[in-house]
RNA sequence: GGGGCCGUAGCUCAAUUGGUUAGAGCGCAGCCCUGUCACGGCUGAGGUUGCGGGUUCGAGCCCCGUCGGCCUCGCCA
């Protein structure tokens, strides 16, 4: 090694001792007589003293280091004198006074300063190998280590065995598109890279692994977001001879032991468990945040009575009107915003206006409060267990529109409000979700989990007679407003599979030729058998507090899927492209 | 595929209604400084205003196109 000790462990006990340290400069005040260097590295900054009185040498050589050159020193720890400590150092009651200086490689200068303002994450990410040695990054590293190695003792302290599934798989319908790669040597035919290991951990089932898990990577060739990769990492598990209830206990333990040990946080386990639609109904959403509350409320059976027409032909034409109390919000939200930014912003989600009322002296207050009598407007303000000084907004509009308009703009509100602790963390598990979705465009049903998840047992006989109304044997986890883990309990019924491909419109043929082998595994003894699959990257992102996944992956791709630092995606030769046998058309 | 925001010095930003030589802080270079820790002081260099076109006497600013980054709707079993 080159140095006996890392730059963030001397304390006053090293003081006599001579060290060698490796590390980068950090800073340099450069003081002619006296020479400082804070030397970096991910274990913390020491300062480094180069004194004329001492080597005038080695001082002057000290003189010409810049930023993030790297550098090796030996010297004596000794105890700052006094009152010059650094409170803000670990290290800071020492520092290393330096005999001899090793140049070992110089830097360019550096395109920004790493403790400055963050310049645009373009350039941030085409100089990823400097980026990466940002604290928060580092953080996130480090973090995300301690969490997979968490994950995998957990695991093997409950006896699963982790075991890998190919990358190079091949394509299945319905899903993600999916990242394809070209056969050399079968002309005109590609694998496809896992979206998830789904089928495989079945089949893992089936072959008696009957407790597995993967830290495994899936690639998904979708549109990104701030909390999307196009590939990414997921903490993959399947049990046999499980129901629903050991899946969630199991991962109850999972996150519990996860949160104590990572941030010291204790969660109430058994996490809650709500169901699909109560929470759709009280926030919209099937990821709620629910550090805060602010449900929505269904005000259709007054709003129906009053004189305001548009209430009143939505409710006549089947629809809804529900709303959300903003605490406090009469003097937050001026008529302009609410008019302008809000309405704009549930017009993102279908919905066609909101309304609103400000509550002043027990009764509403806006443009439309007229439309209801008193009765009306006193049962409005009790429904909404609302106040004086309280914003009252609406959307006016069938379910699916009222959940997604008024869903976003809770968590719009909370934020903007600040309604929540943003260190704080709440999980729980939504269950019965429904099996299918009727999907209007291409007027068929499609999976809302995946086409093996098991109906409710109860259910089963509603496959023939009313498909939308099976609920699944699914279940999701979210924490802080993040779909953290999604599963399901999986058919191992060959035949109540097949039903289930039927309803998806999944030809027999269609079916065999493209999952065939599952469904052949399913024959031969396949045991009842569930799973579900954490998102890592999520987790890493939410238990720091992050609110983009790209700073917990360490080289990670822009929206258009780009990697700034490799330049990937590439052309390729014309060679690779022939081996390939694949010949590109023209640019049009 | 749709909507929105952004692009000016190495970085972060400014630049009046379209008007003279495009500024500041940090960084960079040189000099000074023996207790700093966001060290300080003096001097200096550094610009194809993302790219292409248009309008205009005149464009960083207005218009059209394009490239790139971010956020978002759709999409993501």
């Amino acid at each position: 090694m080159l140095r006996t000790h890392t730059a963030g462990e001397l304390r006053k006990s090293h003081v006599g001792q001579t060290v060698e340290l490796c590390g980068w400069v950090d800073k340099y005040r450069d003081h002619a007589g006296i020479v400082f260097i804070d030397l970096r590295d991910r274990y913390g900054k020491t300062q480094i003293k180069f004194d004329l009185a001492d080597n005038s040498e080695i001082q002057k050589q000290a003189r010409s280091l810049r930023y993030e050159d790297v550098i090796k020193v030996t010297g004596e720890v000794i105890a700052r004198p006094d009152g010059l400590s650094n409170a803000k150092l670990e290290t800071g009651e020492i520092e290393l006074r330096a005999i001899t200086l090793e140049v070992l490689n110089k830097s360019l200068t550096p395109p920004y300063m790493l403790d400055g303002d963050l310049p645009n994450e373009e350039l941030r990410l085409k100089y990823r190998f400097f980026d990466l040695r940002r604290a928060e990054l580092q953080k996130a590293m480090i973090l995300r280590h301690r969490l997979t190695k968490t994950v995998r003792d957990y695991f093997d302290e409950n006896g699963f065995l982790e075991v890998e599934t190919p990358m190079l798989g091949r394509s299945t319908p319905e899903g993600a598109r999916d990242y394809l790669v070209p056969s050399r040597v079968h002309e005109g035919s590609f694998y496809a890279l896992p979206q998830s290991p789904q089928i495989y951990k079945q089949i893992l089932m089936v072959g008696g692994y009957d407790r597995y898990f993967q830290i495994a990577r899936c690639f998904r060739d979708e549109d990104l977001r701030a909390d999307r990769q196009p590939e990414f990492t997921q903490i993959d598990v399947e049990m046999s001879f499980v129901e629903m209830n050991d899946i969630l206990t199991t991962i109850d333990g999972l996150v519990s032991t996860v949160f104590e040990k990572i941030r010291g946080v204790k969660l109430p386990t058994p996490l809650p468990r709500y169901s699909y639609r109560e929470v759709m109904d009280k926030y919209g959403s099937d990821k709620p945040d629910l550090r805060f509350g602010m449900p929505i409320v269904d005000i259709s059976d007054i709003a129906k009575e009053s004189t305001f027409g548009v209430f009143k032909e939505t409710v006549a034409a089947g629809g809804m009107i529900r709303g959300l109390t903003i605490k406090g919000g009469a003097d937050k939200y001026s008529r302009k915003m609410l008019d302008q930014d809000l309405k704009a912003f549930v017009a993102d989600f279908k919905a066609k206006g909101l309304a609103y009322f400000k509550v002043t002296d027990g009764k509403l207050d806006s443009s439309i409060a007229k439309f209801f009598d008193e009765a009306q407007q006193k049962a409005i303000i009790e429904k909404m267990e609302a106040e004086n000084g309280d914003l009252l907004v609406y959307v006016a509009d069938k379910y699916s529109v009222c959940c997604a308009a008024l869903g976003a703009l809770r968590n719009r509100i909370a934020k903007e409000q600040k309604l929540y602790d943003a260190h704080d963390f709440n999980c729980c598990w939504v269950i019965d979700f429904p099996l299918l979705n009727w999907n209007e465009d291409e007027k068929r049903w499609d999976a809302e989990h995946h086409p093996f998840c098991y109906p409710v047992k109860d259910d089963v006989e509603l496959l023939e007679t009313d498909p939308g109304k099976i609920r699944a044997q699914s279940y999701d986890l979210v924490c802080n407003g993040y779909e953290a883990a999604s599963g399901s309990i999986r058919i191992h019924d060959p035949k109540v599979q097949q039903k289930v491909f039927d309803l998806l419109n999944i030809k027999q043929e269609e079916a065999e030729r493209r999952f065939g082998f599952l469904l052949e595994a399913l024959r031969y003894g396949a045991p009842p058998h569930g799973g579900i699959a954490l998102g890592l990257d999520r987790w890493v992102m939410l238990m720091l507090g992050y609110d983009n996944i790209r700073d917990v992956i360490a080289f990670p791709k822009t929206q258009k899927a780009s990697d700034m630092l490799t330049g990937a995606p590439a052309e390729v030769d014309a060679k690779q492209l022939r081996d390939l046998h694949i010949q590109l058309k023209p640019q049009s």
